[in-house]
Order: structure tokens, then C-alpha cells, then sequence
DNA sequence: CAGATTTCAGTTCTACTGAGATTT
DNA sequence: CAAATCTCAGTACAACTGAAATCT
């Protein structure tokens, strides 16, 4: 199996290493312009894509040995970020962003794993409440100690970095509505 | 069927804007602040997951009418981007960070569409060549204007964000390997 | 009853593993 | 022959459509 090169802070699992002797992305773009004209949208996208294909590959590996996926990972967060540690399926959908058959799966998987279990929503009846359990609670602790460690792969950003990410990110949420800001 | 808000500049598609009160990634940083310990790492990832999921859904709906999907469309641009039109697909699948099976799928299906056709490497037996067609050279023309006037689903930012945004996200691609800088 | 919530069945897509065929 | 290249079979996952069941 090939192994990442010299970056110490990478988790195994990732996607193998290219290191090609220039970026791929920029060569492209250079290329693009020439071609078809502004090339820096189409840069930002590319690279987007290529730092989200990076990050999962990296939190799933870290997430493997709790039988959890990233997605799988979040919804128990947020029910630790709840009061009751309870929430209704259409809830963990809204937050986060996935649909309702998503949450549906997502909560089968948790709830085989016994880390979540299905309650009729006591305040509506067509709702079914996703409750965290003990071990839920547990695992996500254990996990999150875990992608803390790892500084959810972005150790190579100073902090100022982060918010940047952050800031400039947050105008296409706002763009596709996500909230009012 | 829901409609997104007044975002003029997003076509349909859409996971379904949610319209928040409050920004929930921000929300979930404040609890986790409080909770985990320092959060702008976990902001942030979640922030290009999250611009990823809008991207991918606008651009795949951009690309629908062409029964292309954006991994396909990549492919066929890599192919343009070629003095002669073909590549060994160990190459497409090196330059756009594919695994090789998922590099044969892509080419089944745009050559199943007959956007690309198959030929043996003539200067190495164990290669394939996937070559782009008239039709395939054609498809890309009318779907990358699509695209440029969708300025790629980015048009809510000014050109130095856009190159902000590259240059933040190449520290990663590079601290994963993708190149040498 | 119209609408909301959840589930189920089935499709598409990408990623991956493991194995095999072919060629260098 | 060892290594590279590609394909195939099969699995897992997330996203989605469409339809149905249940409840307000």
C-alpha cells in the first residue's frame, strides 16, 4: 500500500499522493483562460472540491475504528447539543442540511449501532424523536477527543487562517439561504 | 415543491434553503466552545463540506440537461485540455485524484453517451486511451458556457475572494500531497 | 381533509477492496 | 518475473424520487 509522503500530520487513508511537480489546479486554470476566458471561479470551486475530498477522507479514516461516518458523527453531536439529548428526525435533518430519507438511514445506522434510539415524539405523534444513549454519548466523546488531536485535519492552519475559511465561506451559505444573516 | 428564496443567481435544485434565524454552523461553534474546547478548525471544515454540498448540487444541476455529472464533466475538459484529445486513463485518473475504477465507470458512461470512445495505447499494450469525440467536444462547449455564465455557482463573490479562497485551500492539497509547491 | 412527518422501495453516484487479465 | 494498467464483482455510502402510512 502506498504510504502518504513526509506530512506527519495526515492520517493514513488518504487518497495517495500525487505529488506532482506543479498544481494540478493552477495548470489547469492557466489553461481554461486561455481557452475559455476568467478562470478564477472555477478555480476557488476546484479547490473547494479537491479540500472537501481531503477532509472526509481523513475524518472518515479517523472515524473508522467507531464504526462512524462524518455524517453518522454530526447528527450525534448535535443530539449531545441538545437539551434532552433528544431531537426529532425533522430537526437533524434541517441542521444539518441532509435530506429526510438521509436522516432516516443515518438514524437506522446509529440506532443498530446502539448509540441512538427511536422514541414516539410525545408532542406529536406523526414525529419520532432520535434519543442519544449512554454509549452514544460515550463514543462521541471518545471520537471527538480523537478529531481534536487531530485538529479535524486542518493542522496546517494558523487561526487566523481558520476564521478566514470560515468568513469567506459563509457568503455562499448565505447566498443559497441557509440563514438570514 | 419548495423554492429558494430571492437568490436570484441560484438555479433550482437546491437541498432547500432553510432560512435560519441564525447562522447554525456558527450556533454549533459557540456549544462546542463551550463544550469541546476550541472550535474555529471544526468551523471551518464544516464550512467547505457544507459550500461543497451547495456547489455540487448547483453545478450538477447546470450539468443535468447535458446528462453529464461534474465528475464526467471534469473528465471531458481534461480530455480538451490534451493536444491530441486522449489520454491513458491512469493519467485522467491521476490529474482529477480519481481511483482507477472510478476513472473506468466515468469512461463507461461518456462513452456509453458516445462523448468519448476507447483505443488501445498504441505506445503501451497494458494502456487504454479514452479519446474525446466531435460530439463529446461539442457537448463541453455548450456546457462550459453554461457554466461561465453561472460564473460556477460563485457569483456572489468579487475576484479577490475567489483568489483568497484558492490560495487559502492550496495549503491543504499541499500538506496532503497533491504537489510539490 | 390538507399538510407534516417518517418510512420504504428503488435509482444514481462515487469510493473502495480484492481479484484477475494483459502487457512491459 | 515483478510491476503497471485496466476491468470486473461486490460493498458501502449519501442523495434523491415517488409513494405510502400515520397523525394533526
Amino acid at each position: 500500500m502506498p504510504v502518504p509522503p513526509s506530512s506527519g500530520s495526515l492520517p493514513a487513508g488518504i487518497s495517495k499522493p500525487l505529488d506532482l511537480p506543479f498544481d494540478p489546479i493552477e495548470r489547469a486554470a492557466e489553461t481554461w483562460r486561455a481557452r475559455f476566458g476568467p478562470s478564477s471561479a472555477m478555480a476557488a470551486v476546484t479547490s473547494i472540491m479537491r479540500a472537501h475530498q481531503i477532509l472526509l477522507a481523513q475524518l472518515d479514516t479517523l472515524l473508522k475504528p467507531y464504526d462512524l461516518t462524518f455524517a453518522r458523527y454530526e447528527a450525534l453531536v448535535l443530539l449531545t447539543f441538545s437539551r434532552t439529548g433528544a431531537l426529532p428526525l425533522s430537526k437533524i435533518g434541517e441542521r444539518l442540511m441532509v435530506h429526510p430519507t438521509s436522516v432516516t438511514n443515518t438514524v437506522d445506522r446509529l440506532e443498530r449501532a446502539g448509540l441512538v434510539r427511536r422514541m414516539r415524539n410525545p408532542r406529536d405523534g406523526r414525529g419520532v424523536l432520535a434519543e442519544i444513549t449512554p454509549a452514544g454519548r460515550e463514543v462521541v466523546q471518545r471520537a471527538t477527543a480523537d478529531l481534536m488531536a487531530a485538529k479535524f485535519g486542518m493542522g496546517m492552519y494558523q487561526e487566523g487562517e481558520l476564521e478566514q475559511i470560515f468568513d469567506l465561506l459563509r457568503t455562499i451559505r448565505i447566498a443559497a439561504g441557509d440563514f438570514r444573516p
